[in-house]
DNA sequence: GTAGACGCTTGATATGAGTCAAGACCCCAA
DNA sequence: TTGGGGTCTTGACTCATATCAAGCGTCTAC
């Protein structure tokens, strides 16, 4: 990729420690030093277009991202073709995890909107975290979280469970961002949403549709406001976020 | 649990180094003092009987596991009471990590026939994997592992390719493990192989018939042998494993 | 042996969600 | 302002797989 990468070192870097993301992201439990530690191996990217690419599927693994603002999504490709988007990466979270064991990247990652990200060695993210046990802690939970929430979607639930438990761990997400858990806009389009969920994009809208009609939520093509939170919860059963 | 657990040092207990899934399981990667450290934060468990549990979902996390013999499942039980097998673990493999985040098992862990396993209490694991820079990184790289499988298991793939990818990715850990990639034991009933899956156990039942009839395979009960390899993994599109 | 239980198989039917096809809406560009 | 392309919506129809309901093995216990 010929993406621009800046040095953590350039003037228009934040740094982990003022960035406002760092309760959720890897700098958890670390000050001082160790902070300065963490900001030197961190780079940042000039911000991505709406569908432009990070990384290939299938490129060799070298780095793992962190979301700084906007939203990535990961997506695979199997050997008929047929593509799957395995997630959608809100700021503060991490994405290129699953690339550590094969050493070559499983998806390609995508930007929605406009989106920007820090680029971390994974190499020199290693090395740091036997130096700093509070870095390993935080990644190894960071990777737990991953395989826990990847594990829960694959629960065999109705079309309607899955669309409701997708959009209350959305609200929940962006409630941990400091947004509005209520109200917020679906970046993606209708098309990603299905593919994640593994439906058609009929069946999203005409959900949508039963949705709204049954007093649950109000939606203006990207704009959606919860009104019933209580009963939408109800509805995905807690899949995804309780 | 009331389990008995026999330390590292008592006799009956098969050290780490000594083991033959060492190239597996965590000691990738580790000799001499390493690893004797390793085996010194290491439990060995007595046998668990059919359907027994090491652990249920909601009980504090503190212990990961590594099964030794046999065969494990882990499941999780959604809000409505439905339960789902996250997965079947054989011998050198983990299970537990997902409880690393939530610091409470996110599912229950049942042995499949006669098994044993060995305990590792995560609080000592975290610390020595930052003595064991080996340890750190086959702790990482098992977590990655896990990612990307759970997350390949969530394509949207028909009932057939399902479960063609399921004898095929289980084909080839029986391989790793040193047994007949070809010939093997269905340990699990197919009421498990149905709910893994996310289909009725008729189905595969089904399914099943379908593939003697078409000649990839054959099957009495539990013993199955794959017949046409190439076949199946064509069929299976490669979703797990290629 | 025989009875009971359990898991597996098989067939008939139902249904949720996919597919196909058309139309509506929205946004941008000229 | 108008035209064109994209995305989203809506309706009609199809199909894969679930569900329901027997029936069949096979294993265990007495």
């Amino acid at each position: 990729m010929s993406k621009q990468i800046a040095s953590s070192r350039s003037p228009s870097f934040l740094k982990c420690g003022q960035c406002s993301l760092g309760s959720l992201c890897l700098p958890v439990g670390l000050d001082g030093q160790d902070m300065v530690d963490l900001e030197n191996i961190v780079d940042s990217s000039s911000p991505f277009g709406n569908e432009e690419r990070v990384y290939n599927a299938g490129q060799t693994f070298d780095r793992i991202y962190a979301v700084k603002s906007g939203m990535f999504k990961t997506v695979i490709i199997d050997s008929l073709g047929n593509d799957h988007i395995t997630g959608f990466h809100l700021p503060g979270e991490l994405f290129g995890l699953d690339a550590i064991y094969s050493k070559k990247y499983m998806s390609s990652a995508v930007s929605l909107g406009t989106s920007s990200l820090c680029a971390i060695e994974y190499k020199e993210l290693e090395s740091l975290s036997h130096k700093l046990p509070s870095l390993q802690h935080q990644l190894l939970n960071l990777m737990s979280k991953e395989v826990q929430q990847s594990q829960s979607l694959n629960v065999d639930l109705t079309a309607e469970q899955k669309l409701a438990g997708f959009l209350i761990a959305l609200a929940a997400r962006y409630k941990q961002r400091g947004y509005s858990e209520t109200r917020f806009h679906l970046v993606m389009p209708r098309r990603d949403i299905a593919n994640h969920l593994n439906m058609a994009p009929e069946t999203v809208s005409r959900l949508f549709k039963r949705f709204v009609n049954d007093g649950l939520l109000t939606i203006n093509r990207t704009d959606l406001t919860i009104v019933d939170m209580t009963a939408l919860k109800e509805m995905g059963g807690c899949a995804s976020v309780c």
